[in-house]
DNA sequence: ATAATGCTTAGCCATGTCGCTAACTATCGC
DNA sequence: GCGATAGTTAGCGACATGGCTAAGCATTAT
């Protein structure tokens, strides 16, 4: 038990940034080029490579270059992983508060006796 | 449309360190003292508070001390925003690969004629 | 009252992150 | 070929992060 998600720190972590969350929401719509990445954020051109290569690394996006132009589109099924964890947890969570809920039942039915 | 979400980079950044996933998969089985959480990670106590506290500002642990003993237990609800920020990823993500899959088939489909 | 326990604060160090500029390379259009 | 375009690399500065030790404080146990 107890998995070992070597990828859940590079996954978390590129999703903690607000910049990289808009690049992803922004390749959901469809893919593009890095400049265009780069207009609505208002950062420079190597910044935006470096969250690129973040959300890269991460498996979030794939990137491929044909001449001189680099397309980014995401790579959907990246999300699983976080997802499996955040249910994995919430489904442990609940249980415990399952357990809590019917220890406080059987406290307050030994109490009505 | 695109919501704000302000916590969800604290969120996931609070996510994004192993040491603070352990700590959190220990606290879903019962709540523990400060002492109880720094055992098992072999870090010492100053270094196990920052993490606490990271956690804490998150939302995703809360604290109450009791003496001098500090006492923490997971907030469950806590994981939603960012279980329904990927839920919602997801759906766009997948509504593109829809509308890709139609294209294609479209494309196909004038071939054949 | 004193000692042990549990936590907290302050501060140090190495490393990582996020922004930038400047300069470089590699195409594409003419 | 030459200039414009698209991306890349190198390196800087400010600040955050994650670990530590040392010292302090508050509470509990003797």
């Amino acid at each position: 038990m107890a998995k070992h998600y070597p990828d859940l720190s590079l996954l978390f972590h590129a999703l903690a940034d607000p910049t990289r969350r808009s690049i992803l929401t922004r390749l959901a719509e469809r893919p593009a080029r890095v400049t265009d990445l780069a207009g609505p954020t208002g950062l420079r051109l190597p910044t935006v490579m470096r969250h690129l290569s973040v959300l890269e690394e991460a498996g979030l996006i794939s990137t491929s270059k044909d001449g001189r132009i680099r397309t980014c589109a995401i790579v959907p099924e990246a999300l699983d992983p976080a997802r499996t964890w955040l249910d994995e947890q919430r489904a442990i969570w609940e249980a415990r508060l399952d357990r809590l809920d019917a220890f406080v039942m059987n406290v307050m039915k030994e109490r009505a006796e």
